[in-house]
DNA sequence: CAAACGTGGCA
DNA sequence: TTGCCAAGTTT
C-alpha cells in the first residue's frame, strides 16, 4: 500500500511588492490610529508578558483594571515569583481561565531560576515557559524585545484570510500553516513589534468579525476578499459545541458567623480557587441525594440538612452552570477532605481576599443576601432576631 | 485533534 | 434569553 495521502502544505510566499504595499500602510495608519492602552505605554518586558497572558481570549477593556491591579500588586517577575499563589489566584479574581495565572505564576518562578530573573529575550526559549504557546512568545519577543518573531491570534488569522483569500476553518491544519507563513513573511522588517500589532489593532477595529469597515481599510487595495466580495465569508465562523450542564451541590455551613471554605484541586474547572465546598451532582438529583455527596466530600457522615437556599445560575461558554446552595450543619467539624485541598473557615469580609470565581461570588453574594449568618447560632437554634451584634470570635 | 478552560459585552 | 465573540494554551 502507498503512505496515506497527506495534505502536502503549498506554503505561501509573499512578493517582495506585496510585502511592502502591506507593511507600509498598515504600520502608518498604526501610528496615526492606534488606541492608546496603558501596555504600550511601557517597554518593561514583564509588564507586556502580562498584557499578553490577560489579553488571551479577553477584551482589552476588561483587561485594563486588572493589569494595572495586578502590577502594582506585583511589580516585577521578583515580586510574582516569591507571591504565594493564592494571592495571585486573588490578584486574579473575576478574570478567567485560571490557569494562567498558574502558568504565570510558575513561570515566573522558572525565569528567576533558570534566567536570573529575566525574562529571555527569544521567541524560541520564550516558549519553554509554561503559559507561552506560540502566539503569546511572538508576541513578548517582538514587543518586547524587537525580534522578528511573527504571532497569529484571531484578529491576525481573520486579516489574512481575507487579504490573501485563505480558505479552511478554524482549527484546520493547512490553514494554520499558512497563516503563520503569511505571518513570518510579513513581520521581517522594520518595527516587527508594532507591525504584529499594527495586525491585531486592525482586525480589532476595522477589520472586524462583523460589518468591516473596508471603506476605511488602508490595505483595502491589496485584499483578494474585497476585490471578490468575500469579506463576509472570510473567515468561516468557528463551530461551537452546545454546553454541556453541570450540576453543582455547594454546602453551606455557618458557624459562629464564619462559613465553611474549601479550596479546589488544582486541576480542571475553577482550579485551586476557593469555593463553597462543592460537588458534582446528577442534574435535578434530590436535596438528600446531594447532602450525601456533600457529607462523603467532606467526611463528615452525619452532616445534616438545614434547608435549601435556591440556586444560582451561571452560563460559561461551555457548560451551563446550576449551583445549589444547601444550607448544611453538623457536629463534626470537617478535618482535610481528600476531596478539597484545604478547608478553611471564613467571615465574608475574609473571603474577599480569597481567590474566586465569578460564579462563587454570586453564590455568595446570595448567601449572604439570606441572612444566614445572622441567624445561626448553633448554641440557641430559635434563634429568630436578624443582624444581631455579634461578639468578635 | 477535540475538548476543556471564564467572563463580560453586545446583537 | 440565547448565541457569538475576544491579543490562546494545555492535554
Amino acid at each position: 500500500m502507498s503512505p496515506r495521502p497527506r495534505t502536502s502544505p503549498v506554503l505561501p510566499t509573499v512578493s517582495p511588492e506585496r510585502h511592502a504595499a502591506l507593511r507600509g500602510p498598515l504600520l502608518n495608519w498604526y501610528d496615526h490610529g492606534k488606541r492608546d492602552l496603558p501596555w504600550r505605554r511601557t517597554r518593561d518586558p514583564y509588564a507586556i508578558w502580562l498584557s499578553e497572558v490577560m489579553l488571551q481570549q479577553t477584551q482589552v477593556s476588561t483587561v485594563i483594571p486588572y493589569w494595572e491591579r495586578f502590577l502594582a500588586r506585583f511589580p516585577t517577575v521578583g515580586a510574582l515569583a516569591s507571591a504565594p499563589l493564592d494571592d495571585v489566584l486573588s490578584g486574579w479574581k473575576g478574570l478567567g481561565y485560571y490557569s494562567r495565572a498558574r502558568n504565570l505564576h510558575r513561570a515566573a518562578q522558572e525565569v528567576v531560576s533558570r534566567f536570573q530573573g529575566r525574562l529571555p529575550a527569544t521567541a524560541a526559549e520564550l516558549l519553554t515557559l509554561p503559559g507561552f504557546g506560540r502566539y503569546t512568545a511572538g508576541a513578548v519577543a517582538s514587543i518586547a524585545f524587537g525580534e522578528e518573531a511573527p504571532l497569529v491570534d484571531g484578529n491576525v488569522a481573520r486579516v489574512l484570510s481575507r487579504l490573501f483569500e485563505v480558505e479552511g476553518l478554524p482549527g484546520d491544519r493547512a490553514r494554520e500553516a499558512t497563516l503563520w507563513a503569511l505571518a513570518g513573511a510579513l513581520v521581517k522588517g522594520e518595527r516587527p513589534g508594532d507591525f504584529n500589532q499594527a495586525l491585531m489593532e486592525h482586525g480589532a477595529t476595522v477589520c472586524r468579525p462583523e460589518s468591516p469597515l473596508c471603506l476605511l481599510c488602508p490595505v483595502r487595495a491589496g485584499c483578494l476578499a474585497y476585490a471578490k466580495g468575500r469579506v463576509d465569508e472570510l473567515p468561516p465562523a468557528k463551530v461551537r459545541a452546545a454546553p454541556k450542564k453541570l450540576e453543582l451541590a455547594l454546602a453551606v455551613w455557618p458557624r459562629e458567623g464564619k462559613l465553611l471554605f474549601a479550596r479546589r484541586a488544582e486541576e480542571g474547572l475553577f482550579g485551586g480557587l476557593w469555593e463553597l465546598p462543592t460537588t458534582e451532582v446528577a442534574e435535578d438529583t434530590t436535596d438528600a441525594v446531594a447532602l450525601g455527596q456533600l457529607a462523603s466530600a467532606l467526611g463528615t457522615p452525619d452532616l445534616k440538612l438545614v434547608g435549601a437556599l435556591g440556586n444560582v445560575r451561571r452560563q460559561l461558554t461551555h457548560r451551563a452552570l446550576t449551583l445549589r446552595l444547601l444550607r448544611v450543619a453538623g457536629p463534626v467539624l470537617p478535618r482535610q477532605a481528600k476531596s478539597f485541598q484545604e478547608l478553611r473557615w471564613c467571615t465574608p469580609q475574609e473571603a474577599e481576599a480569597l481567590g474566586m470565581s465569578t460564579a462563587m461570588q454570586r453564590a455568595l453574594e446570595s448567601v449572604i443576601a439570606q441572612d444566614v449568618l445572622a441567624a445561626a447560632t448553633p448554641t440557641a437554634p430559635a434563634q429568630t432576631r436578624k443582624r444581631r451584634p455579634r461578639a468578635s470570635p
